[in-house]
DNA sequence: AGACAGGGGAGTG
DNA sequence: CACTCCCCTGTC
């Protein structure tokens, strides 16, 4: 039934929680995963990884597993903090999401956390999207960008002053523009994905680095800037502007995977136990 | 009760 | 460029 993939070093556990990707449930270990259409369950045991509904390159593309981590690492390890964010975190990859589901995501995330843009996109799927099913477990594909429109069923996501930039996406852009903006440099596809309305630096980012394979892109949110702070400036609260300019110059093409890394640490760490207002 | 939030947008200096 | 207020909802 289940077929395997030796991995080194991986972790499904902290890729799939690390707060970049929203579509799973997990129970007692195992992983049933939504994306792109699909529906499979995954699950662990060492460096094996077991899996069943879905076929090797899928998840070698998912997983980005045709990229060497060992080369990341070399790339970005350029200090103490990262070099122990890598040490602690090993396993932890970027997974290449689906532009559409991830944008609809990262929309979804103003002023929320982790949880509950889950369950607002589990709604929006729940919803809006067609039934499917893996053995007993009954998931809910994404809806396509043109079935998301105003209707009770938008209402019950409960996405506020968030809804209408659902909407909007769904009718100002389809998912081959979404794929397009590939080829872009990534300044212009940045531009281009912040011309859509509820897409700010932060949003275009993620959207970027979790779907469109731009690993430049560093999702700059309060925690990270935070961290930052904290760790790399003294205390000293740096503008956003500087703090942009260091990254790329201190972690270089690879930074998105330097930021996945550092706000899985941050996320863990007593020091941001509490959440910003003052420095 | 009331403040506040892992962000965006409009407006201000 | 930096700062402020509001946006809707849920939570502490």
């Amino acid at each position: 039934m289940s077929s395997r993939l030796r991995i080194h070093p991986f972790s499904l556990k902290e890729s799939l929680e690390c707060g970049q990707f929203f579509r799973f449930t997990e129970v007692d270990g195992t992983y049933i995963v939504q994306s792109s259409g699909r529906i499979f369950s995954l699950w662990q045991k060492g460096d094996d990884l077991f899996y069943e509904g879905v076929d090797e390159s899928f998840l070698v593309h998912f997983f980005r597993l045709d990229e060497s981590l060992a080369d990341v690492f070399k790339e970005i390890d350029r200090d103490p903090i990262v070099h122990e964010a890598i040490r602690q975190y090993r396993g932890l990859r970027l997974i290449r999401q689906d532009p559409w589901e991830c944008l609809v995501s990262y929309l979804c995330s103003s002023a929320k956390s982790i949880p509950h843009i889950r369950c607002m996109v589990e709604i929006l799927c729940k919803t809006s999207g067609r039934k499917v099913s893996l053995g007993n477990y009954i998931g809910y594909e994404f809806p396509e960008p043109a079935c998301i429109v105003p209707s009770h069923h938008l209402d019950a996501v409960g996405a506020g002053f968030r809804a209408p930039y659902l909407v909007q996406a769904g009718q100002c852009i389809d998912r081959d523009q979404l794929t397009a903006l590939k080829s872009l440099p990534y300044q212009e596809a940045k531009r281009e994905l912040m011309k859509l309305a509820g897409v700010g630096k932060k949003v275009a980012d993620c959207t970027l680095l979790y779907s469109l394979d731009f690993l430049e892109a560093f999702p700059m949110d309060t925690w990270i800037k935070k961290g930052l702070w904290h760790s790399y400036f003294k205390g000293r609260r740096m503008g956003e502007k500087e703090l942009e300019e260091f990254v790329s110059d201190h972690f270089g093409p690879l930074a998105g995977y330097a930021q996945l890394y550092l706000f899985h640490t941050w996320r863990h760490h007593p020091m941001m136990a509490r959440p910003p207002r003052q420095g």
